[in-house]
DNA sequence: AAATTTGATGTAATCGATTGCATGAAATAT
DNA sequence: ATATTTCATGCAATCGATTACATCAAATTT
């Protein structure tokens, strides 16, 4: 059954008894071959159910429109979410994809680009590795004229095109939101500092604080790995405090449900005595009760703007362009367990879809 | 500062004075070339900053190193998880993946194997589209001779490799473990009768019933799309009953969940008063309070297993091999949720890592 | 010493599509 | 009627690596 032999353009030719090349610009809708041919070309290429091989194309044109995306887990749902995005826009152009993980180590990363090197792709997205502080493979990667933008994750030492998310101004949206519904005594769960994004975080945080003349209090500021079980842990001792705080600001979603399921056990009311919003817009977010208010980080916006500046680049590739810092606007999406005040209009809730097998 | 032409194996040989051929031969560590010369063209080639065109060499070949799979979606937990696996194992080959996803459309599913063809891919991995039910256009891949292996998904009207989980036998599981815990008067809530893993999964709990002498009571079996939303639903409609269950075995892990949040709210213990299981493992299983037991697809596991049948079947190509279809064995993972008895050692409890930003 | 084998490398075709440069015929302009 | 375009197609090189076959010198055998 399996007809060992694909068809070539050639055997379109020499069964139309003309050459190759007439029919590979007949099939390319090429303006100087006549109507006649064109269509018989294409009539004797679908009935001999001709398949381009792109590969052969790639290899002349010294094109392969092949993508890579470097990630550092596919089957983390941020990632996952810009993956989709890039695949979004690419789908309608003639680009594929290839995936690759570097699962935060180096070493992966590194022969991850040498493998995606090799198969010529023509553009590489990537964020990094935990693990990298040098650059210098990425930069092997610009230094062969092969576009390159890096995404979510940046080092401003390395000059390069990038998309990433505003983290400073997300925790500042969510602060302020708090602020707005009376709270004044905010507690910040803070990760650790040696992350730029939980510094920027922080630092959201207390300017929001100050712009509203409200003191930053350092007790208020603690820092943990951020996991369910810290915010459960943290929540406990908060309940030992002897004043509460009207509000609690987690720079990640796993911390403030950790925080919300204690105070829940000990029946303070979320978001009356409590309120509490969380930093990423992870999906359970909106399924527990109350939902929790989140700050989104347009993941699969990320991944649509890495690849719509990729398309970009692309056309006017003639000019040396400077590197462009692409920064997205985070969106505070809200939830039951910050709304204190009577419902507001709300005209931009975006809940991420309910999935199911 | 981008050096416009990469080196190729004849830039080497020129340098050296010898022929494209020697330098091929001596990079492939060809037993006909003297292992000076071998020496000496893998040091140029690495001075030379040489990157091997696998374009070039796929099209001589005529084999691409490249797989594609198609998935529905990419930022579905599942399918992520697969797409890990799949990864996990061809990352040590020289294989690369090139994603697509179908959205469910059954165009989109036509257009990817269409665009995977052109890039003369060596296999293809799928999981079907829901629109589909004509295979044809797989039926194309197969006839093209490229191997394919159909992963969760699959029609048994054609006949091709596929890894699928075992829905009956997670489903008989779950029931016998809630049975196991003393529950008698169990609840499922069903999903849609056109689905299969939704009939499979009904058969498992019913099977399961009847082995344990407890009568399968129609009134206990509850239809509907199972969302978060409708296991809400559902568990108030419960509460009107005269007569409680004394466990709930849910096909989703959404509307097990959706239902726990309305019995905790109306002070009904969990597992104590009602045990609950859902079906899927999805990540917030772990999160909630009390955990959620639950059906784990094992997802990344089909994902290596795909991966490594397609490696199998390369061996031994020459003979034409029965299509084999492979079912892989759930697992439950037991959490608070349905765990009434005194705690029991549990020696392969498999816990999804938490994630955080 | 002649014959044969082995070892190391070169020659050239090939994979399939693309494309700059002819070519020859028909159409139009002078 | 001759000169010049325009049109439709053919020719042949090219992309870079691979590989069957050829070649030639050195090593070994008889």
């Amino acid at each position: 059954m399996s007809s060992k032999k694909r068809t070539t353009i050639h055997d379109i030719a020499k069964k139309l008894d003309i050459t190759a090349s007439t029919v590979s610009r007949a099939l390319k809708d090429h303006p100087r071959i006549s109507d006649a041919t064109k269509e018989l070309v294409i009539k004797t290429a679908k009935e001999m159910n001709y398949q381009p091989n792109s590969i052969a194309a790639a290899l002349r044109r010294g094109t392969s429109n092949l993508i890579g995306v470097i990630i550092p887990n596919i089957d983390r749902n941020f990632f996952a979410s810009v993956v989709r995005g890039v695949e979004d826009v690419l789908n309608d152009t003639n680009y594929n994809v290839i995936i690759c993980q570097s699962n935060d180590s180096l070493e992966k990363e590194k022969s991850n680009i040498k493998a995606l090197l090799e198969a010529q792709v023509d553009g590489i997205f990537a964020s990094y590795a935990k693990e990298t502080t040098d650059f210098s493979h990425f930069e092997d990667i610009v230094n062969r004229g092969i576009p390159l933008i890096l995404f979510d994750r940046m080092q401003d030492v390395f000059n390069v095109d990038a998309v990433v998310i505003d983290d400073y101004l997300g925790a500042y949206k969510a602060t302020e939101h708090l602020i707005e519904q009376g709270c004044e005594r905010i507690v910040h769960f803070a990760g650790p500092e040696n992350v730029s994004i939980y510094r920027d975080r922080r630092r959201g945080y207390e300017e929001a604080m100050k712009r509203s003349h409200l003191s930053v209090d350092e007790d208020l500021i603690i820092h943990s790995d951020l996991k369910l079980e810290s915010g459960k842990r943290l929540a406990e001792e908060i309940l030992e405090w002897n004043e509460l705080p009207d509000a609690i600001f987690s720079a990640s979603d796993y911390a403030a449900m950790g925080a919300m399921e204690v105070f829940k056990k000990h029946d303070i009311e979320i978001p009356q005595d409590i309120a509490v919003v969380g930093f990423s817009n992870e999906s359970f977010t909106s399924l527990i009760d109350p939902g929790l208010t989140s700050v989104d980080q347009h993941s699969k916006k990320m991944g649509q703007f890495t690849a719509n500046l990729f398309l970009d680049r692309l056309k006017d590739k003639s000019k040396d362009h400077t590197p462009t810092k692409t920064v997205l606007n985070p969106e505070l999406i809200i939830r039951g367990s910050s709304l204190k005040k009577v419902e507001q209009p709300q005209d931009q809730k975006i809940e991420p879809e309910h999935i199911n097998t």
